[in-house]
DNA sequence: CAAAAAATCACACAAAAGGGTTATTTACTT
DNA sequence: AAGTAAATAACCCTTTTGTGTGATTTTTTG
């Protein structure tokens, strides 16, 4: 199993790269300090992992995932970074980073990483990981605290699907009248004052029932 | 450090709990069949972790972790069972779980989780935190297949904030003419027929830059 | 059963939205 | 220098929205 590493750091390139070389499970095959150029290097040396810092000068990490991920989605990256903000590390999971570890834990998790991304494994530091998760969180609560009722949702949500109130009507075989009560009173209990915005709090809100 | 467990298989329980009690760190403290009255019986046992299975009878892990989650957010739980579908482990995971390690894994991998979620981190199998990463990749795509402009994505975004013409007029300081102009434009690249539709499609296929 | 909540319909009126058409000014590209 | 895409603006006209006010009928629930 072959390692690339893209990091600007002299020294700690030279450590990374006596870590990794001195077991006899990794061999470290390209050693860079910016990412320049980082598809023709990665066909020349057809690493399996690579290591890859963020803050680097002219070619960054985050341009060096997208580079290579557009070319070998499946060759995988592990960010290796003292950056521990959520745009950075958004950025790089979008753009399909396999794991994403800070330099301040121990060395030895890097390597532990090397394996964990080998057997299909997704590494990252600590507070990374509970990050991830995080995002997740937040999603399920807010499903109906403005007592909508059944009735009210469906009409709702055939205004997301850009129902006229004439249609609306129509679909639910009442008069366009009832269908004009009806968002009268979901847009004071949404506090909204058009269907636009309640169509954007319904939908991001989770209101509906899809 | 104390732990809880929720598991419905005696054989498996036993075994976990010898795992764990055979350690001098932790100490089993409740141990159930289902998560019944799973309230009372943290009041009682005051856990720093619960292992949590999913599949048992009448109670399930699921039910679990909503209602330990609801009373007690920064206790951590742990999800371990056999499923590895999406639907459980996104549903677990929007309700707060801080791990989800399968059962196919080698118990020792649970008495690292355990650890790993003390020192707060989130615990995952290798494919788990995969998939879970998985979810992040696909949303950076498809951010602009309709060739809105950023002044088209501009004034399409005010109107997702319940914004009328003449405010968005004001706001982007051009006519409101104009303001029209664009959200014809705006109708026709999306193929949609009125504002709440584009907004319904705005959102739901991440047309803006949040 | 009686009260409350939900669903239904109506009318009037002002404001806003949306379509068609045309045209000028920048800004970027070849 | 010419061509294209984007942003700007205006006018006309019809339809749709949104609000105020009031009322009747079902359904649910205590």
């Amino acid at each position: 199993m072959t390692i690339s590493i893209f990091e600007d750091n002299d020294k700690l390139r030279d450590l990374i790269e006596m870590l990794i070389g001195s077991s006899n499970e990794f061999l470290v095959k390209g050693s860079y300090s910016n990412t320049k150029d980082i598809v023709n290097k990665v066909i020349e040396n057809h690493p399996d992992v690579i290591i890859m810092d963020i803050d680097m000068p002219d070619y960054n990490g985050i341009e060096g995932v997208r580079e290579v991920k557009k070319y070998f989605p499946d060759l995988k990256v592990i960010m290796h970074t003292v950056f521990d903000d959520d745009d950075r590390l958004f950025t790089c999971l979008s753009l399909g980073a396999d794991g994403y570890i800070l330099k301040k834990d121990a060395p030895t998790l890097l390597f532990n990483a090397i394996k964990e991304v080998l057997a299909g494994g997704a590494p990252m530091s600590a507070g990374i990981a509970t990050r991830v998760l995080q995002t997740f969180r937040k999603v399920d609560k807010p499903s109906n605290n403005y007592h909508l009722t059944e009735r009210e949702k469906q009409i709702l949500e055939l205004l997301t699907k850009g129902f006229s109130y004439r249609m609306i009507g129509i679909e639910c075989h009442i008069s366009i009248e009832t269908v004009r009560r009806h968002l009268k009173n979901i847009y004071q209990k949404l506090h909204v004052q058009c269907g636009t915005e309640a169509v954007a709090k319904a939908i991001q809100e989770r209101l509906l029932n899809e």
